[in-house]
DNA sequence: TTGTAGGCGTTATCAG
DNA sequence: CTGATAACGCCTACAA
């Protein structure tokens, strides 16, 4: 591999020259330029980028964490980071915590040792002090999806809460009144705002919550199905339900189809996040969509204007909203209706 | 931040002890020893890995190039690359091509700069001398999903022709004669293969290959929908599709939705690629699973030990089988049936 | 059992 | 307009 003193020498100059040309950080002549560059392309020279991370102290590198890529939701999120943060030349290691604090921990930890210019991540919401200690230390940090408490961190969510209450209000319109929900693991914002949103819909219609019909289906297909289960064997039997996730949406179905029940005549469902699956599918499924790409581009943005421009002095906190998609799930195709 | 040296004044030592207690390459007094841990922990010190990979020229990242990190058969491999990675202290940087050379190009290029110890990648069979020139410069390069002709480097894939071929031998075995397959971009190797199995268990059962029948779905959802359209228009139309992949098999129930056609009944259908959405809906959709996560799993040790092993001289190739999951698509339950 | 010193490939300061 | 030179933080002969 040939170093800059390679290149240095076959074009006759110092190394500071070629430095120079390389960074275009001062005037080098016109004659001297050209003959650096023939060297580099002769030579198949590529600046190190280690070597010159250990002296500019910034790797062009930004860590992320999420739970599970394998999540089509955080795999669209990662998508919107990894667009905006190449077109800048950054880019990106990626982690899944699955959700483990220690591994959240230890991540944190090696990605400080990588020396990362910045990092965003969907918070486990354990490590609070790990978060601190590194934002205090310098390292730009954003959250993406989940909020933590008292929001001192840039951090890009959906409105979940307006999301859960449209999902709902919709099965309330067409005449729903037994609504169970399965809701989240407990612990995530998340999981709160859009139980929030489920009981303001409820209140909105002069319905009462009845606990028995809000299931925790910890935010997994497996404790999704678990929820649906609960919830179809109540009696009588809620006439719909809303499945607060993706995963736990799958669950819902798998149940669903195990009990022989027909969407939506037997049952109708509204799901959270879209994924194309649900649109081709019959019944296709009534969802919450949420701007999961979007999330990640705003979240890199926020990111990029703290590594590169002058940092805000106080946290931002951009919410996106989630938007109802339409479909068969919930019986009559009306789009709207009065009222 | 700590360096070594602030850790070594604390400790009453100098910063080669430090150094020796951190990688224990040689023998340090247990005295000493303790004192610098403890020196260590009081000053949070965490060793600078850009300043060790400087050095020691391991970066302990390895870079990985998929098309589309979205579409869930590469979050899949994704993950099992990054467990069995993480495992081994390694992390991963993550970049999507949208099967797009040129940006293949400047990736390795991005990545090469980097210096990763590794790279795993899908490739687009376009840089074919970028790649050689990349292993032949010492770069340990794993390719995963697709093989480039001559296999002069460790790939690890699935036997797609198998695959397509149990695939459409199932529906041969319940009668379908007129099978429409919608296959992918040309010029990659598992849409050969796939191709390939297809008119193989068409020959065995001494039905002649139809080109109408064949239509190319480009890989996406949508040039899988448009397939399926030119395949239901035909006359008489095909009583079964085969789709070659996830995303046409989204394209392919889109088209059927749209035109009103029952599954399995007026049409029977077999994918490629499983998820979870396709057991959790009605029909369930017969598949062809491919083990995403294991070829992920795999080319990591693959690479792990081209990394850190003796490599071995001649580049190895690992097939893994593809499994008919099969479901209510294509009609009748039956599991097996004579002949 | 421990320390000294040189260098990994860059960049930036200071001279010229 | 261009060049020496000194770091960046660590590792590892070599020496003691």
């Amino acid at each position: 591999m040939p170093t800059i003193k390679d290149v240095a020498q076959r074009a006759g100059v110092s190394p500071t020259t070629v430095s120079y040309v390389l960074t275009g950080s001062r005037f080098v002549s016109p004659g001297t330029k050209t003959r650096i560059l023939g060297a580099i392309a002769e030579l198949n020279y590529e600046p190190d980028q280690i070597a010159r991370s250990l002296r500019a102290k910034r790797t062009m590198t930004v860590g992320m964490i999420v739970s599970d890529i394998t999540n089509p939701f955080y795999a669209d999120i990662v998508r919107g980071v990894e667009d905006m943060l190449r077109d800048r030349h950054y880019s990106l290691i990626l982690c899944n915590s699955d959700e483990a604090p220690e591994r959240e921990l230890v991540t944190l930890q090696l990605l400080s040792r990588k020396k990362i210019d910045g990092l965003i991540l969907v918070a486990t919401g354990a490590n609070v002090e790990a978060l601190r200690a590194a934002s205090l230390s310098g390292l730009p940090i954003v959250l993406v999806d989940r909020r933590l408490p008292g929001d001192w961190l840039d951090t890009v969510l959906v409105d979940d809460c307006q999301g859960a209450e449209i999902a709902v209000r919709h099965l309330l319109q067409r005449g729903h009144r037994r609504i169970g929900a399965i809701v989240g693991r407990t612990g995530i914002s998340t999981t709160d705002s859009r139980r929030l949103g489920y009981e303001a819909a409820l209140a909105e219609f002069g319905v009462a919550v009845d606990p028995a019909l809000i299931q925790n289906g910890q935010s997994t297909a497996r404790g999704g199905a678990a929820a649906a289960q609960a919830l179809l064997a109540l009696t009588p039997r809620p006439s719909a339900i809303f499945a607060a996730n993706n995963l736990m949406t799958v669950g819902l179905f798998l149940t669903i189809k195990e009990h022989s029940l027909r969407c939506p005549q037997d049952i109708a469902v509204v799901g959270f996040d879209d994924t194309v699956w649900l649109s081709a599918f019959t019944p296709g499924v009534t969802t919450i969509a949420q701007p999961s790409y979007d999330l990640g581009e705003r979240a890199a943005g926020l990111l990029l204007d703290r590594m590169t421009g002058q940092p805000p002095a106080s946290p931002r906190v951009i919410v996106l909203p989630a938007v109802l998609i339409e479909r068969e799930s919930c019986g009559c195709q009306i789009t709207r209706r009065a009222g």
